[in-house]
DNA sequence: CTGAAAGCGCTTACAG
DNA sequence: CTGAAAGCGCTTACAG
């Protein structure tokens, strides 16, 4: 069954292809008479355009291209869902690719997607991403980029963000408030903006409270795991007997932590309150359950890709590009980790 | 920026586009030394054959299709995971889109498919499908396709499956050995076979083992969510105070069930075994943590593109397909929301 | 070993 | 209101 082309209807009807093809999109010069047979053909033989042919002459796929760390990643996988569906709405399809927190699976994945020419690219970046070459390229190519959570603050482009600074700030001074005094914090790797944001909020809040700040009580993970949470908790333990309180990177790592805390019987929150990052859906289910930094990741996937649409549309009508920044509120959950004031 | 095309080359060189193509193809009949500048030229002006042209030509798109009910959700993000990384093995990209268990919009992403000419379809259908007129269209048209997990038994295509049945009846089993007398089941809505086919295990488990089948102890949900899970086992207990053992459809639910079996102090497992179904990381982490089905998500995801990939592979040779059904093997991961025997 | 030519299926500027 | 023609950028059967 060999797909119906515009020749065949045009033939059946004995008149031109063209024709045929304006009928179809409703051109005003087109006679009504003429629309309403073709147009009624095209239905009965359930015409399709070809789009291969149609991408090869608007010089469009109406599909973007999309990379993110990883896919199996509660926080990834909102942000995925709320692109999906904001791209659906436009018509536009996502083709989703996963760098593995990989610098090099990255760059041959933009490749790949310039390659495909996709109407424009949303990425996250891998933790290991230090060289911005791949991403500049992208721009250089004339092909719309925005970037989310995990960003290149050097990288000229649109991106969508939160106030990483302001939020572990609050979180720090939510475990200075309840008490305590002596606070661990276990970050991300070193390149991501975020974890160093988060870190640089954590101090802040230490020294805008005249608590001394100890480098030692500081942490740095490598793949922000469960296993690692577990690792590093018992590890914080054995090296400060008298930490109080713990400002954890993501969720996920905090979940280790408060599962080893309790394999090891201690307390949390009366030994040592815990606040985690992102709200994962898991983290209201544990017990305790985990006190944390909403995220709205669905939230960051729509507006990230209403920022590229826009960004494509005005590229389309050879209209200047204002990059934006967008900040996404978050928001401090308390919840059974924290002790209460 | 243009992007370069062949024919740039080709007169660059004083050569003809032919030539250039095939030389860079590498076909024997180029001679090496116009190979050799050929590509040179071609690598300094950073040339990209244009993919619209490509497919145009070739008819296909090294693209595919996949829908899923939902992309936020342990075991499909985890079979996502599975396809992507196999199908860039093979150098296809994939297309993913979210049915919200919904036969309309599933229907309409099928359309929305076929029209965009992917080269193959792999698909978990929404619960409310019950009509395969749509996907029986991707049959006449010729495009592979494939199902797995939540799949059709009429539609005629290669599946990936797990034997919900045995499974479902070793959960059950397991209950009763540990000494379970009255178990009730939290099954999922009425259509998809997966929920189906766990029902029957769980009944034909019951009967083998000489206790007899209660219908009021079955309750069929119909979001299988984590909310569901808490209302139907506070329900539960309303309804049978001598319920010592629950078999839930999947582990979000019964991650409910835990919980607010929690709060009402009803001891999991001495009171109440709970089985779930999939394994869900979250099953791990909880208090107690549960006792579940695995069933590999990432494998389900790989064993699926394979699949799907023979069937393009052998269309484009014009070899008969012959459907295959893969069950996957699953097995019981006993932790300690069930008594020890 | 090289290249002219046809064609994939559309869209659109232009002529009538 | 209709249509002939050019062209998007490739691939490949065929001729030389």
């Amino acid at each position: 069954m060999k797909p119906v082309t515009l020749k065949q209807i045009a033939e059946t009807l004995g008149i031109s292809i063209t024709t045929v093809s304006k009928a179809l999109k409703d051109y005003p010069d087109v006679s009504k008479k003429t629309k309403a047979l073709v147009k009624d053909l095209a239905q009965t033989l359930n015409y399709k355009p070809n789009s291969f042919a149609v991408n090869l002459r608007t010089r469009e796929s109406k599909t973007i291209g999309l990379i993110v760390p990883e896919i199996v990643h509660h926080f990834f996988s909102s942000v995925i869902k709320g692109i999906i569906s904001q791209a659906e709405k436009k018509g536009y399809l996502v083709i989703i690719l996963q760098s593995n927190e990989s610098y090099t699976l990255e760059k041959k994945q933009i490749e790949l997607l310039l390659s495909k020419r996709v109407d424009g690219i949303l990425i996250s970046l891998a933790n290991e991403t230090a060289n911005y070459n791949h991403l500049n390229s992208v721009l250089a190519n004339e092909t719309p980029l925005v970037m989310f959570d995990k960003i290149a603050k050097l990288v000229n482009c649109s991106k969508v963000l939160i106030n990483d600074r302001e939020a572990a700030y609050n979180a720090t001074q939510h475990l200075i408030n309840i008490g305590c005094k002596r606070i661990a914090h276990f970050r991300g790797p070193l390149l991501p903006q975020n974890s160093i944001d988060r870190f640089l909020g954590y101090k802040k809040a230490l020294l805008d409270n005249d608590i001394a700040y100890d480098s030692t009580l500081v942490y740095i993970l490598k793949d922000m795991s469960y296993d690692e949470g577990r690792f590093y908790a018992k590890k914080l333990i054995q090296d400060h007997k008298d930490v109080d309180g713990i400002f954890i990177n993501t969720d996920l790592v905090a979940i280790g932590a408060i599962k080893e805390f309790n394999n090891l019987n201690i307390k949390v929150p009366e030994d040592i309150s815990i606040i985690g990052f992102s709200n994962w859906f898991m983290s209201s289910v544990i017990s305790p359950s985990l006190t944390t930094i909403d995220q709205p990741g669905f939230e960051i996937g729509k507006k990230a890709f209403k920022l590229l649409f826009r960004e494509i549309k005005n590229k389309k009508n050879n209209k200047k590009i204002n990059y934006k920044d967008v900040i996404l509120e978050t928001e401090l959950v308390i919840r059974e980790s924290t002790k209460t004031l």
